[in-house]
RNA sequence: GGUCUGGUAGUUCAGUUGGUUAGAAUACAUGCCUGUCACGCAUGGGGUCGCGGGUUCGAGUCCCGUCCAGACCGCCA
């Protein structure tokens, strides 16, 4: 045994005891007469303790030749503190020790191994190892364990199937852009990385599993995010006899369980609000709901009056700030220019304030009078010593921009609490989204989703119109999970792949497999997927998944602690049929 | 593919209008210190100012290119 303890689990109930603890030194007081160490592992942090009367001489010596992250065995007895330190658990013991045995040396390591590390993100990447030996990073894993393990229990109880599906697949042309994997024994062959498991699932539901759910790595070759990494892990559920109100019932049952067990808060019943309502209440289909500033449109207030700018607009809308109306110039000027840069695109903003006392003052003043602008305090539901903000342009554009700020100043004002939980169900999702670059539609969610019973007509008529059972589960602001009821005829799956502009003989390489098993009596079925990083992110109230990543992928994907990706010796390519193309990074 | 910000000691950063030997904190090393726990005190070592080119009597500082890192837009069914 190397231990007979770890590092968190004494206290003062363990005076006079006598104990072996292994562990990592993790800082050092030497006051010439006396050494202490502070002994660290996963569970805590002891304070040993060398002495020039009390401990044995060479042990002593030795004590004092120790340095960071040295990997030491203790022997000694659990002894009271002369002085305690009430700031942690094992405050007010300490280790006489008798016998140290050097484990392991350690050179010094290149950033500090503190909560507050010195180390800048690159680094600690490049030493993930140790930086996981940091409190902060340890317990966001720790964290993450945790609900996965409550996701798993509570879906195991519910009686969903764990089933595992292949990482080596078939690339296809929807969607994001496949990672591929050559193959040696079928020369000039590839297979694809799974963007997620979705055809699988459903094939189990045409086996018959009835209940299935994974938590499973899923791949996709595009540019990263703060909260988007090329490799990433989905609670991939899916359940056959079910309608969306089933599927909507039973993952805010999951949902609810996580707040509960791992933040203890209860949420009676989640709100829905349809698609078109999100986009025009908050100008996003993933509104952040703890907060108002909802957006009111105003065309009916301001166009006519003179004002070219907001007249023959196709939308004029607005939102309130509230307590804004204290802003200066100065601010107001920032504001404008912050919606003008490139990233929002926006031609300008309008703004009013409504004072305290009563009065308005606004910079469109020559065109709308005090009374005028008390109309739109009331659409907008501004108070006084509220700020007015307008913007106006094309209906969908116009939303987004002014949904950027909403959350920009949601930001300023603090109302983006991280340990306040609002999720939201938004549904009714179109079915498709014409595309202006490739002049074709693409399915909104994916093509596998079926159009809600009543809007079938449409699909020949006006596909545009057609709406989706398909629902996204949004909490604070962020997608957390979305899904679908799927189409589980052949016929009905043919025809969406004709209107998403597949030939008949693309749609039968691609998906021939998928339509033959529907022929085979597929029954019913419907499901959801939810981002785990991104989940377990915004219940520790972080919006950086890295964090909740042990070994995460940079901003341009590589890996550089591994040094990946990298380039192949000409024997392997040769082997696999490839020829090494230049690299940027040689 | 694009926009923006940054790259200076092991680390995190400062460095004025282009001007002497490039600084601070921390880490590290050595010594001192009779109860520390962000211990304290003293001393010391430590620099390809990302890389390449240009302007200039003179470049960490200005210009061009390039690489790297981060945030965002496009992209992410």
């Amino acid at each position: 045994m190397l231990r007979t303890h770890n590092c968190g689990a004494l206290n003062e109930s363990h005076t006079g005891t006598e104990v072996v603890l292994s562990g990592w030194v993790h800082k050092m007081r030497d006051k010439g007469f006396i050494v202490w160490v502070d002994l660290r592992d996963r569970y805590g942090v002891t304070q040993l303790v060398f002495d020039e009367e009390r401990s044995p001489e060479t042990v002593f010596k030795q004590a004092q030749t120790l340095g960071r992250e040295y990997v030491i065995q203790v022997k000694g007895a659990v002894i009271e503190r002369e002085s305690k330190n009430p700031g942690i658990p094992t405050g007010n013991i300490e280790i006489l020790v008798q016998e140290l045995q050097l484990l392991n040396a350690a050179q010094t390591p290149p950033f500090t191994i503190e909560d507050v590390s010195d180390g800048g993100d690159e680094l600690r990447m490049q030493y993930r190892y140790l930086d996981i030996r940091r409190a902060p990073v340890r317990n966001n894993l720790l964290f993450r364990h945790r609900v996965t393990m409550a996701v798993r229990n509570y879906l195991s109880e519910a009686g969903f199937v764990d089933v595992e599906t292949p990482y080596l697949i078939k690339s296809t042309p929807e969607g994001a852009r496949d990672f591929v994997v050559p193959s040696r024994m079928n020369s000039g062959q590839f297979y694809a990385l799974p963007q997620s498991p979705q055809t699988f699932k459903q094939l189990l539901m045409v086996g018959g599993m009835d209940r299935y759910f994974q938590i499973v790595k899923c791949f996709r070759d595009e540019d990263l995010r703060a909260d988007r990494q090329p490799e990433f892990t989905q609670i991939d559920c899916e359940m056959a006899f079910v309608t969306q109100e089933d599927v909507l019932n039973q993952f805010e049952g999951l949902v609810k369980h996580l707040l509960k067990t791992v933040k203890n808060v209860e949420i009676d019943r989640f709100p829905r609000m349809s698609y078109n309502e999100a986009m025009r209440r908050f100008g996003n289909d993933k509104p952040d709901i703890r907060f108002g500033m909802e957006f009111a449109e105003l065309n009916a207030l301001t166009q006519g009056k003179g004002f070219q700018v907001f007249d023959k607009q196709e939308l004029v809308v607005g939102i309130a700030a509230p307590g804004l109306a204290t802003y200066t110039r100065k601010q107001l000027d920032e504001v404008i220019d912050w919606v003008k840069r490139p990233q929002i695109g926006a031609q300008g903003l309008v703004w009013a304030k409504f004072n305290e006392d009563g009065s308005f003052k606004s910079s469109v003043d020559k065109f709308f009078d005090a009374s005028q602008l008390a109309q739109w305090a009331e659409k907008l539901g501004a108070k006084p010593g509220d700020l007015m903000l307008l913007m106006s342009g094309p209906t969908h554009q116009t939303r987004t921009q002014l949904s950027a700020l909403r959350m920009e100043l949601a930001e300023r004002l603090e109302l983006r609490n991280p340990n306040t939980f609002a999720p939201l169900w938004v549904t009714d999702f179109p079915l498709l989204e014409w595309d202006e670059e490739t002049q074709r539609y693409h399915a909104m969610h994916h093509p596998f989703t079926a159009p809600k019973p009543e809007d079938i007509s449409l699909l020949d008529t006006d596909p545009q119109r057609v709406h989706a059972n398909a629902y996204d589960l949004v909490l604070n602001g962020n997608e957390i999970g979305g899904g679908s009821i799927r189409i589980h005829d052949a016929d009905t799956q043919r025809k969406m792949f004709d209107l998403l502009g597949f030939s008949k003989e693309e749609a039968e390489a691609q998906f021939g497999f998928l339509m033959n098993a529907f022929k085979y009596g597929a029954p019913p079925h419907g499901g959801i997927a939810f981002g785990l990083d991104r989940l377990v992110a915004i219940l520790g109230g972080k919006e950086t998944i890295r964090d909740f990543i042990a070994f995460p992928k940079n901003n341009s994907g590589r890996d550089v602690m591994i040094d990946a990706p990298a380039t192949l010796a000409q024997d392997q390519l040769d082997e696999l049929g490839l020829q090494q193309m230049p690299s940027k990074n040689p």
